[in-house]
RNA sequence: GUGGGUGUAGCUCAGCGGUUAGAGCAGUGGACUGUGGAUCCACGGGUCGGGGGUUCAAAUCCCCUCACCCACCCCA
């Protein structure tokens, strides 16, 4: 027996339907909203993830599913999604654009072990913000990402908000950041002592107590901010509180990928992490060689986390619309005919659906030997409606319609059973 | 990468050195051959995750390995 690779995942109905619908409503929000989709590869250059997400961070260091093909190019599944639409947007000159919105939905892929909530192949949904180096695009950014996880799916979300700065103010904090720091160099952990020269501002993100201990007393980037970084991130704090959008201030907050400036933010739910972003403006410059210097912000969110709160909190249920189910029963091979003639007649019907005004349907064409077989199997396939022609229904040129709920049965003359059927669809 | 737990029928699990490995649910057939759900009866189904070892004897004990679950790191 060959076995899915680790850490991936079959989807199979209803599990299937449910991330459909839920993706659904998020495209088509986004939509109402003006943003486009955009597709990339699932593989990339590996440069292009090791200049954007940075040569230090976990994802690429240690997480990239990396290879090279039979002409000997270094690619890499792409372990999240902004850096393949830059690419994608400078290449395709998009830029000359003044401001792009795009969304995207998609798999990542990163090779840890896998646990809840956790998989080499995931899919992240999310938006791209160009041109709008205004905090009013962060406001918008944050606004959408909260209103899918709050409204669209009624979960009680946290945003967690910090500022990390900018070209001009970030040098001189991660200056006092590592002062601080090298005073208490034999305190940390083995992998923040190693931080504290590669990228010391990640040792404010290390969850062992010791280290914690010793960030929560450390200099808070806000407090380093130049004047320009302080009013954007005063004016976005303020405008998110007059919309009544809980927002949660961490100074300890710095996201794990080098390209974020200024705002970065997380969405929390029972302190799991639904989504994460942030402004990244100096990234289109950096992959672009200089060619383009434009702002962005985004963020990504992960389609299963979302699915699996759903599903733990029960709240997916109204997700998942129930059909009305119609199954088409030949008793006998001399009703084959007028029972697939009944089904074609359907199909079109189902294509003209708008027209006709009735619940959504499916429906299934089986054949049995005898009515209570039929019965038994239509029971089991939670079917509403029978339809069946056997031999009596055969001698006048009728077949019967059998409701399951209630166990009415009416018989009716096979030209006049398509109205009949949407007669009683409309009841529903 | 580190640590813990679990792998036995399609599913949930029992058995933890001793006949031919079990139960419930699900499936199939029948009682009931044109009227389903309930009940009763019967039947089918397993390399006990894989490999090696100890033993007269291994699902059971030991070693290795694989997979899944959980935690840490990190992240969606």
């Amino acid at each position: 027996m060959i076995e899915k690779p680790k850490g991936t995942n079959d989807y199979i109905h209803p599990e299937s339907t449910l991330r459909k619908e839920i993706t659904n409503k998020i495209t088509s929000f986004l939509e109402n909203l003006g943003y486009k989709p955009i597709e990339t590869p699932v593989f990339e250059n590996i440069e292009l993830f090791k200049r954007s997400a940075g040569i230090t961070s976990d994802i690429v260091s240690k997480e990239m599913y990396e290879f090279q093909d039979k002409k000997g190019r270094h690619l890499a599944l792409r372990p999240e999604i902004t850096a393949p639409v830059v690419r994608a947007i400078i290449q395709n000159n998009l830029l000359l654009n003044h401001v792009i919105k795009l969304y995207y939905v998609g798999s990542i892929f990163r090779y840890e072990k896998p646990q809840k909530d956790r998989y080499r192949q995931a899919t992240q949904f999310g938006i791209e913000y160009f041109g709008q180096e205004d905090y009013l695009a962060d406001f918008e950014t944050i606004l959408i990402c909260h209103h899918i996880y709050n409204s669209i799916f009624n979960l009680q979300v946290e945003v967690h908000l910090n500022s990390i700065g900018c070209q001009e103010c970030r040098p001189s904090y991660r200056e006092s950041i590592f002062e601080y720091f090298s005073k208490f160099e034999d305190k940390l952990c083995s992998d923040c002592k190693r931080r504290l020269n590669e990228n010391p501002l990640r040792i404010l993100d290390c969850k062992n107590p010791v280290c914690k201990e010793i960030s929560n007393e450390a200099p808070k980037s806000i407090d380093h901010l130049c004047t320009s970084c302080k009013k954007h991130f005063n004016n976005l704090l303020q405008t998110l509180n007059d919309f009544k959008i809980p927002i949660k201030l961490n100074t300890l907050l710095v996201r794990g990928l080098d390209y974020y400036n200024r705002t970065v933010f997380e969405i929390k739910c029972n302190n799991v992490d639904l989504a994460g972003g942030g402004r990244y403006d100096y990234l289109v410059r950096e992959i672009s060689q200089g060619k383009y210097d434009i702002p962005a912000i985004g963020f990504a969110g992960g389609l299963e986390r979302l699915t699996n709160i759903l599903q733990e909190q029960k709240t997916f249920k109204s997700l998942l619309k129930e059909k009305i189910r119609i199954n088409l029963v030949s008793l006998t091979e001399k009703a084959d005919k007028i029972i697939s003639g009944i089904y074609s007649k359907l199909l079109e019907k189902i294509v003209l659906k708008k027209k006709i005004n009735t619940p959504d349907i499916e429906i299934y064409l089986t054949k049995f030997e005898n009515l209570s077989k039929a019965l038994k199997a239509s029971d089991k396939l939670k079917i509403n409606y029978v339809v069946f022609v056997g031999e009596e229904e055969l001698n006048q040129d009728e077949v019967t319609i059998k409701n399951m709920e209630t166990g009415k049965q009416q018989r009716t003359k096979i030209e006049s059973f398509i109205p009949t059927l949407i007669g009683l669809l409309k009841d529903e």
